[in-house]
RNA sequence: GCGAGCGUAGCCAAGUGGUUAAGGCAGUGGGUUGUGGUCCCACCACUCGCGGGUUCGAUUCCCGUCGUUCGCCCCA
C-alpha cells in the first residue's frame, strides 16, 4: 500500500469471511450459553460521553481512551461496556422492571494501547451484567457462566483468578485518608508485588510532599486527639491571643485552613505506610484456596478486621462444584485488584495458560456502587464480567481446537451460455434461491470451460448449465462436479437430485 | 510508557554498493465449436514500507519515521 490514506489505522484489522465466521461461531456458542443462564441481549452505542468513564474507570483506562471534542461535547470511543450497560439501565424502562435485570452484550471497544499480538485498539468484548443481585449466589453464577462458556467452547488450560477487593477497600475506609491517595494506592496493588516498595513510597511522596513537617511537628502534637472542629478552634484561639497584625477574621480562618491542611497532610504518611504494610501482606496472599484461606483469616485478625469478604470467597468456592467447575483450576488472589475502580467485591481473571502475556481472556466483578454513581434511583448491587473476543480466538488456535471452517459457500454456479440464455438463467436461479439453495450466476460471460475451471477451483458442487436447447425445452443440465456426471431435467428434478446428491 | 527483532508483488520468498530485482503460489488472458482442477503459452514490482544522508552510483551502508512481531507494563 503505497498511499498511507489507505491502509488500516495502526492497531485496527480488517476481519476476513474465515476469522469472521469463526468469531461468530464463537460469539453464537457464548450466546446461546448466555441465554440458558436467563440473560437478553442488549446493544449500546459504541460512542459515549466521556464522563460516563471519567468517574469510576481509573487512571489508567481513561488515559488510554480515544477521548475528543465534537461540536463542544465531550466524547469518546467506549473502552468497555460495563459503564454503557449500567447507564441504559438507569436511563430506559429496563429500571422497571423487576431485579435481577440480566444482560449480556457483544461489541468492538477501542484502547489506544500499543498493539502486538492478541493487544489491539479495536477489540471485542462479549460479556454479562447481572444488575440488582447481591451476595455470594450472584457472584458464583458469574463466574461459574464465565467457566461453562469456556468449557462449552473446548477450551481446557484455563485457570481463574478469584480475589475480592472490598478487604483492601474496608481497610482504607477505616483511616482518614485523602480520597485521592486512598484511589491511588487502590490502584497499586499489583504494582507493589513487583516494584520494590521504596520505589512506591518514592512515587507516593510526590502525590503526597509531606510540606514542612518540622515547622507543624509541634502543633500537630498539641492539636492530636482534637476533632478537626476543636482544632481549628483551638488555632483561632491561639491567633486571637497573639499581638500579630490581622485584618479581619478572614486572615485568621485562612491561616487556620492552611495550618489545618499541612497538619493533615504530615498526618497522611504514617496512615499510608500502614496501608503499603497491609497491601503488602495482602499481595503475598495467592495460590490454592485451601492453602491461601487460613493465612487471611490470620492476616484480617491481625488488623482487627471483620472477615466477611473472605466468608464471601468462601461461599462462593462452596458453591462452585454444583456448578461441575473444576476446583483445580481456582486461584485466590487477595493481591489481584483490577484496573476499573468500579469494583466493590468479588473480583475475578480468567487466565489462558499458553498465550504469552496477552493471556487474560475474561475480567469482571462485583461493583455495587455504579448504579448509584451514574445516578440509579435507588443503591443496586451489580455484577458482570467480559470476555475478549479475539484473545478467546487465539486461545482455541493455541488448543489446536478451532471448528473447520467450510469450504464451499455456494451450493451451485449457473452457466448461461449465451445472452440469450440471461433471462432464463435468473429465473432458473431465483426458484433455486426460493428452495433454499445458494446460487451464483456467471454473469462474466465467460464461456463453459472457463466456467468449470472455476467452479472447480472454487468447490462448487453443482453446475446449471442453461444453453438454447435448455431454455425452449425449459429444463436444465445439472453437472455434479465431483462425478462428472450430469443430466438433462425439469427443475424441480434437478433439485431434488442436488439435494440427494449432496447429502452423499 | 520502556527494551529488542523484522519490513523485497495479494501470499511465500532469493538476492547484490554498479547495466533489464530470481523463483514459487495465487490472479488475469489465451490453448477457436456446449464440458474441468493436472498440462502449455503470455501477462502480473518504472522499483525493494516511507523520508533523508553517505556515494560517481543504494533495494543493499547510516539516520529518522511508519508498520509489524517479541519481551516488560497494563489489560480483554
Amino acid at each position: 500500500m503505497r498511499n498511507p490514506k489507505v491502509e488500516t489505522v495502526r492497531g485496527v484489522n480488517d476481519v476476513l469471511p474465515p476469522t469472521y465466521r469463526l468469531q461468530k461461531q464463537i460469539e453464537n456458542q457464548l450466546s446461546s450459553c448466555f441465554q440458558s443462564f436467563g440473560y437478553r441481549p442488549i446493544d449500546v452505542p459504541v460512542i459515549e460521553y466521556t464522563e460516563l468513564f471519567l468517574r469510576k474507570s481509573g487512571e489508567e483506562l481513561i488515559s488510554r481512551m480515544y477521548d475528543f471534542t465534537y461540536h463542544n461535547r465531550r466524547l469518546c470511543l467506549r473502552p468497555e461496556l460495563t459503564a454503557s450497560v449500567a447507564r441504559a439501565y438507569i436511563q430506559t424502562t429496563l429500571q422497571g422492571e423487576p431485579l435481577p435485570v440480566r444482560l449480556y452484550y457483544s461489541g468492538p471497544v477501542f484502547r489506544y494501547e500499543k498493539p502486538q499480538r492478541g493487544r489491539y485498539r479495536q477489540f471485542t468484548q462479549m460479556g454479562v451484567e447481572a444488575i440488582g443481585a447481591a451476595g455470594s449466589m450472584a457472584d458464583a453464577e458469574m463466574i461459574a457462566l464465565a467457566c461453562q462458556s469456556l468449557d462449552k467452547l473446548g477450551l481446557k488450560d484455563y485457570r481463574v483468578v478469584l480475589g475480592n477487593i472490598s478487604l483492601l477497600n474496608q481497610f482504607l475506609r477505616t483511616m482518614p485518608l485523602e480520597r485521592r491517595l486512598g484511589n491511588f494506592l487502590l490502584s497499586q496493588m499489583e504494582e507493589l508485588r513487583k516494584v520494590r516498595r521504596a520505589a512506591l513510597e518514592a512515587a507516593i511522596e510526590e502525590i503526597c510532599p509531606p510540606d514542612n513537617l518540622v515547622e507543624t511537628s509541634r502543633l500537630q502534637h498539641l492539636l492530636q486527639g482534637l476533632s478537626e472542629e476543636e482544632a481549628k478552634a483551638t488555632i483561632l484561639e491561639l491567633l486571637e491571643n497573639t499581638n500579630v497584625n490581622l485584618v479581619g477574621n478572614r486572615q485568621k480562618m485562612d491561616i487556620a485552613n492552611s495550618l489545618m491542611g499541612k497538619i493533615q497532610r504530615a498526618e497522611q504518611k504514617p496512615l499510608w505506610l500502614k496501608a503499603l504494610d497491609f497491601m503488602e501482606q495482602l499481595a503475598q496472599l495467592q495460590g490454592k484456596p485451601q492453602e491461601v484461606l487460613p493465612s487471611a483469616r490470620q492476616l484480617l485478625a491481625s488488623y482487627h478486621m471483620d472477615s466477611g469478604g473472605l466468608g464471601e470467597l468462601e461461599e462462593i468456592l462452596a458453591i462452585l462444584p454444583s456448578y461441575n467447575i473444576d476446583s483445580t483450576r481456582i486461584r485466590l488472589d487477595f493481591g489481584l485488584s483490577r484496573g476499573l475502580q468500579y469494583y466493590t467485591g468479588t473480583i475475578f481473571e480468567i487466565h489462558h495458560e499458553t498465550l504469552g502475556q496477552e493471556r487474560q481472556l475474561c475480567g469482571g466483578g462485583r461493583y455495587d456502587d455504579l448504579v448509584k454513581t451514574l445516578g440509579g434511583n435507588n443503591d443496586i448491587p451489580a455484577s458482570g464480567f467480559s470476555f475478549g473476543i479475539e484473545r478467546i480466538r487465539l486461545a482455541m488456535e493455541s488448543e489446536g481446537i478451532l471448528p473447520v471452517v467450510e469450504e464451499s459457500t455456494v451450493d451451485a454456479l449457473i452457466v448461461p451460455l449465451s445472452a440469450a440464455e440471461h433471462c432464463y438463467s435468473i429465473e432458473v436461479g431465483e426458484k433455486l434461491r426460493s428452495k433454499g439453495l445458494r446460487v451464483v450466476l456467471e454473469v462474466r460471460g465467460k464461456n463453459l470451460s472457463t466456467s468449470l475451471k472455476y467452479a472447480a477451483k472454487q468447490t462448487i458442487p453443482f453446475v446449471i448449465v442453461v444453453g438454447e436447447a435448455e431454455r425452449l425445452a425449459n429444463v436444465v443440465v445439472v453437472k455434479n462436479m465431483a462425478t462428472r456426471q450430469q443430466q438433462q431435467l425439469p427443475l424441480e428434478e434437478a433439485v431434488m437430485v442436488m439435494r440427494r446428491e449432496n447429502d452423499e
